[in-house]
DNA sequence: GCTGAAAGACGGACGTC
DNA sequence: GACGTCCGTCTTTCAGC
């Protein structure tokens, strides 16, 4: 992991269908060294995959909302199977276990607010381990899912 | 948007370097359709772009946390100043304006605790109109961010 | 770094439902 | 109006040297 895989991981985040002869004109490399980087990386999981990044609004969902949870304990089975139901619930797309209270933090996405008042009540109220919820809606997203920083 | 565009969405989310001919393939296309469609999408802003997924351990990022922001005031100039200067902090991955208290929500990404706390004191605590600063540490990423759901 | 074979991208034309 | 099946050419990939 040198300074020429970092700038091959920041273009790929800038652009994740670079071809390769594009990549290596960027990063200033010629295409085979860069082939073999970028498969290098992809191997050792430096790359994970790659995605196309929809616009939520294009899909109905243009509402968003943030959702504290506290667990009533602490114990392992019900962690476990708390993060196990909230992963299989499509509309979180983020979930966080936090130090400190609340034990978690959940991104949401949703219709609209009637969609989320359901959502809330018929799924995530009956998360298994929940004690309570506590939610903040989102007016903006400012940044959002910048590549990381070098 | 039918349900083959959201099937096409679906597909390049999961795999975003997916070819036309395997994209079609998934969804049950002939080929001339498909990369009409995915045109389509990509001109109408539906798909915003690709990215490549990486490993935040990779690029020695192992620390996460949320940084909780208050501001002084809500006039127009200090929410516009403040979110012009948090964009331009490389570390600060996502941040949303919520409605309520407190005004935003930061997602920051540092080397460990000690790049944390310099980037806290050094950069986040002197963004403009800040009034308070609120961290809570990211024990472990439960989901992250998941392709969106239909 | 170069080469070559195989695969894919991309647009067009045209017939069908 | 959208799908399917040809077609053509150009670009990209990827292994071997």
């Amino acid at each position: 992991m040198d300074a020429m895989d970092r700038k091959i991981l920041t273009e790929l985040q800038m652009d994740g269908r670079l071809t390769i002869t594009e990549l290596a004109a960027r990063v200033k490399l010629s295409v085979s060294p860069c082939h073999r980087r970028l498969r290098d990386l992809e191997r050792s999981g430096a790359i994970r995959g790659y995605r196309a990044v929809v616009d939520p609004s294009a899909l109905g969902l243009d509402f968003e909302a943030l959702v504290f949870v506290t667990l009533g304990w602490e114990d392992r089975d019900t962690v476990a199977s708390f993060e196990e139901a909230v992963a299989a619930v499509p509309h979180v797309l983020q979930a966080q276990r936090l130090f400190g209270d609340p034990d978690y933090l959940l991104r949401v996405a949703a219709a609209d607010l009637t969609a989320f008042q359901q959502l809330y009540d018929q799924q995530l109220a009956r998360l298994p381990g929940v004690q309570r919820l506590n939610s903040t809606l989102v007016m903006k997203n400012v940044v959002a899912n910048r590549p990381l920083p070098d």
